[in-house]
RNA sequence: GGCGCUAUCGUCUAGGGGUUAGGACGUGAGAUUCUCAAUCUCAAAACCCGGGUUCGAUUCCCGGUAGCGCUACCA
């Protein structure tokens, strides 16, 4: 049995984001490249701030991305019990007092320490009250938080798998907040009891949490618990380098999602936010992603978020995926759009899976289907004016295509052979070059310039829609310009 | 401010005491012709600065600078 147990421990203070989903990535991915456990624990002891739908949309988000979790989703706000008992103990041991400043008070004194330049830190003022004193500060109605006691001298050293050796003088620590005067949890205690209590062996998270580590390590110390290893994660920016963000453009994992990404192609492009195999790879699919997953192979140094690099491998994975792969995705985006059609998945799959096939070259996102590809699948589709502009230039397009849809009309076995002659042998009657009978009837039957080749376009729509559109067009450039 | 971490093409990265410093995205040019947002080819593009160590640093050490993180009774 392997020893491994990893967690992705969200918040649920807004939606997933796309550097949680990278660290969720990153212990899903070494959970099954080791044969470990994959524990999700939501981290909703700040009840001012979660709420019941940031979680079901974090749930959602990590399902979309495939990230299947095998124990779990953990609450801690069902918890609070094993963080009461371990404060508890913690005192009853030494390495936890009672505090019974107010936190404006505490506040006041930061804030006047900071205008005058020095550096803060609680000074451990309530360490030395008795338990009379309790007694009578309680007798008074004062509240009192509990703080671990930070040992005076010394530091608290470790080795990080990614970041390596770190240390940190103990004079850097203050006496931090275990249990709030509301009786609540901080997140210090709790994600140490629980990565105890859940037996994690490896902490995989985000870098911003390298400073709090000696905090935690402390806390390990005194509970008597085994120490997991810890690999911080290097942090995800925005183009110009601050902390990703809204400014940046879409931060939230389910964005992508609507923007037509397939959650593999987001795998991939996750895993090499700093990570590398070590070697060349970069377009991997997931099972090769999980062998070549090693958490020696994460970076020390931030990493930007590259939306075009992302959109580069859904074009890719877009290619890579059947049709057969292609259709719920597809089903899931028409529906989406309102534009359905359950014959598709009837009477006409296999005209539907054709026709993905046939346009799957050009897309880049699941979005194309319902924008650039909308002709194939409905008749109310908008004509690009750049198109337009490109190939309906020549005057003599308004006849010559009412003719060519004579010409495709008189076909009787219509396919993409018979098409082709048909408007190749048009052509050469009219003195005209094929290519611009060919492009403007691309624009004709599509609305856009660029499309698959046209006479597969002719086929997989049809005679009658083909004859349709052509005759549609050549209305359009008889009348007026509008 | 204090503490910590980081620093290779615009971006993601490989590499490492002696290399033409490799790959990918993007960019530019060409090929292809039935369009290209497909495909193929080619090109431009990087070791933050200053000291040391060394025969030799981009690589090791120190300092600087910059960026980021932490510095809460947020997580």
């Amino acid at each position: 049995m392997s020893a491994v147990r990893v967690r992705f421990a969200p918040s649920p203070t807004g939606y997933l984001h796309v550097g949680g989903a990278r660290t969720a990535l990153f212990n899903w991915l070494y959970a099954r490249k080791v044969g470990g456990v994959f524990v999700l624990r939501i981290e909703d002891t700040d009840a001012e701030r979660s709420s019941t739908e940031m979680v079901d949309g974090i749930l959602d988000s990590l399902q979309w991305l495939g990230l299947n979790w095998d124990e779990g989703p953990f609450f801690q706000s069902q918890r609070k019990d094993l963080y009461l008992t371990a404060a508890r103990k913690l005192q009853e041991k030494g390495f936890a007092y009672r505090c019974y400043c107010h936190p404006s008070e505490l506040n006041e004194l930061r804030l006047q320490a900071e205008k005058s330049g020095k550096p803060w830190k609680y000074d451990g003022r309530c360490t030395a009250l008795s338990p009379q004193d309790h007694q009578r500060l309680d007798a008074e109605g004062r509240t009192f938080a509990v703080r671990f006691r930070v040992p005076q001298e010394g530091a608290v050293k470790f080795q990080d798998i990614v970041f390596g050796d770190v240390e940190f003088s103990h004079d850097q620590i203050e006496d931090f907040v275990l249990i709030r005067s509301d009786g609540l949890p901080t997140f210090h205690l709790s994600v140490v009891v629980d990565d105890i209590d859940m037996h994690i062996s490896h902490v995989i998270r985000g870098a911003d949490h390298l400073s709090n580590t000696p905090k935690h390590i402390l806390l390990f110390q005194a509970l008597d618990a085994p120490m997991p290893a810890f690999a911080h994660v290097p942090l995800i920016l925005g183009p110009d380098r601050s902390r990703l963000s809204k400014r940046h453009g879409a931060t939230a994992a389910g964005a992508y999602r609507e923007m037509g990404i397939l959650a593999e192609a987001m795998r991939n492009f996750l895993s090499l936010l700093g990570w590398s195999p070590g070697d060349n790879r970069e377009l991997m699919r997931t099972p090769e992603l999980i062998e070549a997953y090693s958490l020696e192979g994460i970076s020390r140094s931030s990493a930007v978020f590259d939306l075009q690099k992302l959109e580069w491998f859904n074009s890719q994975y877009m290619q890579l995926l059947t049709a057969e792969e292609l259709e719920p995705l597809a089903k899931e985006k028409f529906i989406q759009q309102g534009c359905w059609n359950p014959d598709w998945e009837g009477e006409s799959r296999q005209w539907f899976l054709k026709t993905l096939e046939l346009i799957k070259p050009r897309m880049r996102s699941l979005n194309d289907l319902t924008g650039a590809s909308r002709a194939f699948f409905a008749d109310d589709f908008p004509l690009d004016m750049a198109a337009k502009e490109k190939f309906w230039k020549d005057e003599r397009l308004s006849e010559l295509l009412s003719q060519l849809a004579g010409e495709i009309d008189g076909i009787d076995a219509f396919d993409a052979t018979t098409a082709e002659q048909a408007l190749r042998t048009f052509a050469d009657k009219s003195g005209v070059k094929a290519g611009l009978l060919i492009n403007a009837a691309r624009v004709a039957l599509t609305g856009q310039a660029v499309a698959p080749s046209l006479f597969a376009v002719m086929e997989t729509l049809g005679k009658a829609k083909t004859v349709r559109r052509l005759q549609a067009a050549a209305q359009i450039l008889t009348a007026p310009a509008s």
